[in-house]
DNA sequence: CTGTTAGCGCCTTCAT
DNA sequence: ATGAAGGCGCTAACAG
């Protein structure tokens, strides 16, 4: 390991004291041009690097910011991922990662390693299962920023950025039902997470503004995964009298479902007809497309990561405050059976 | 802010010093049983959290280890990150994650970044236009272990984690011209990078084994974007003479360049048979189906991050080596145009 | 404008 | 088995 150069080093060589070099290294307005020239001149030429964790320790602050989120390979979350990563290196901080691979105990367990290690604010999508946030309390407790995002919480000192969930499922049921589904099955997942119970929600509003009928053989849950969708075609080709519409509440089991409806003699949307949730980039390959709801990731990540930073840069002046983005309906072929839209 | 507490205020409580406090915490074999309880429970009491930049700044670790990419969204390097995370995440490293965009301006400042925060490891896939790897010497003369995956870098002391990129090609053009194709187009990105130089060679190495003539006009040079796949296909339906077949260096740009000249009346495969790489979750959505090499990004994250960590943990001892993933070619209709294969 | 001093919280000799 | 003391590198008072 070769030695580092510390400050120390710069000091003696030029004669100075290291309070001298510490101060011309950054912008201090009290240090002479000239010094201040020699000081970086100096530090180039020696090879000097900042030593960040003494700073913090002086400081007291980390300079880090730390996500968690149930998975990071998804083409939504990494769209998220890109957004904060661009917000926050550009604000001059780092960011820590962690994956709750959908368990509330992972995420308890990063939640605990984000505290030690000083994350100066933690941004969350929560896991499936999760059920209450008592793993984040230390956080409010300290006052360290909390906000969720996408899967996110209710609690009254922790901001949330989201979409109107409902209002988007409202919709795109809405939407079946003009395009004369009556019999609608509606696929989801763990009903815990508002994101789904919303869809659901949504769903089951739509149905009721339209006089029809729900009921529970309607309702599919699983895990919304491509396997899940399979599965989900397996129970709805078994069902006693089929459905003509289906809304899936995410594009990758929607698609998965479909496509296996197809292999079984179903014609989309004539039969079927399709929604799915999120506008993943497969949604526009498949045949027929599929309508969905397009929200784009990249900006939730942006608008999460935006209000962190605004907040750490200002933090006693600048209320968190939610932020609903915006979503909209997509129509496509996978549900289009009359003109009349 | 709230006070923290410290182990000397454990020590206070406990009536001993601050010394046998830090040992009990950690399982240091001289601590009598009794006071190491005696400690923890304390610490828990209290609600101490051990304050890693001290400890970091005394140790001179940092516990973190670095990732540069180009983007973070696209599947492929979602995967690659999630692999990571989990890799590093299990050995207890933190992981700093930053993207270059594509420029080597961004990587270069990403990796001073990195640097400065004392990244004990780096894994980097390179951005499009880095030409040299002049930002990374000051990794290599530290010691730091610096790894490259994907889209690696030839330096004697950088092991890489990719997978044969030739051979790969020279596999999916070879199926091409099973298939008949006489006059096959490659559609690749910035030579520079030996992902793609590589996968051309390929691809040239398959045409002179069958004597088919290669000629410039036969390549197509973009950034493999979705947008960049639809101005291939207008090049190509502006070619005097249409090709039989194409070979694109990704899938994205692939998909996009065969929906648009199916748009136009070409039909997939008969009149030009289609392959890309990677195996994108649309090359089995898309129709017909996009054949492609399979690799996967997940194991190259993990393949890539277990290298780093066994090197972290046993210093002296393990030599870094290169991997070589493995890949395949899976076919699929866009290129099947006879029952040969 | 610059120097002196005193920690930030932890860990690790060295001593007991 | 425990304590005392010094220092990791930096920075913010406080003096000059």
């Amino acid at each position: 390991m070769m030695k580092e150069i510390t400050i120390y080093d710069i000091a003696d060589k030029l004669k100075i004291s290291a309070a001298t070099v510490s101060r011309g290294l950054k912008d201090h307005p009290l240090v002479n041009h000239k010094t201040k020239k020699l000081i970086v001149d100096a530090a180039e030429e020696m090879g000097y690097r900042s030593n960040y964790m003494a700073s913090n320790l002086r400081n007291q602050k980390s300079n880090v910011i730390g996500v968690i989120v149930p998975r990071l390979n998804s083409s939504f979350m990494s769209d998220v991922i890109a957004g904060i990563e661009k917000v926050v290196n550009d604000a001059n901080y780092n960011l820590f990662i962690s994956q709750s691979l959908e368990t509330m105990k992972k995420e308890a367990s990063n939640a605990k390693a984000m505290l030690n290690n000083r994350v100066e604010g933690l941004l969350v999508s929560l896991a499936y299962d999760t059920a209450d946030i008592a793993h984040f309390e230390p956080f409010i407790k300290r006052k360290i920023p909390l906000v969720f995002f996408d899967r996110v919480f209710e609690h009254a000192a922790c901001p949330q950025i989201y979409i109107d969930n409902y209002k988007a499922a409202r919709e795109v049921t809405t939407h079946l039902i003009d395009q004369g589904c009556k019999r609608i099955v509606h696929i989801t997942a763990n009903l815990l997470r508002s994101v789904y119970s919303e869809r659901f929600n949504g769903y089951k509003k739509a149905l009721e503004e339209h006089q029809l009928e729900f009921d529970d053989s309607l309702l599919i849950v699983n895990d919304l995964s491509s396997q899940a969708g399979v599965a989900a075609a397996g129970q709805i080709l078994k069902m006693p009298v089929l459905p003509d519409g289906v809304f899936v509440a995410n594009d990758l089991c929607a698609i998965s479902c479909m496509q296996t409806l197809k292999k079984h003699g179903i014609n989309i949307p004539q039969d079927i007809a399709f929604a799915g949730f999120n506008n993943d980039p497969t949604a526009c390959v498949v045949e027929p497309n599929l309508t969905t709801i397009n929200y784009k990731g990249y900006e939730m990540g942006e608008a999460a990561a935006k209000l962190m930073v605004a907040h750490l840069n200002n933090y006693d002046v600048k209320q968190m405050h939610s932020v609903v983005l915006r979503s909209e309906l997509i129509i496509r072929e996978s549900s289009l059976r009359n003109k009349s839209s």
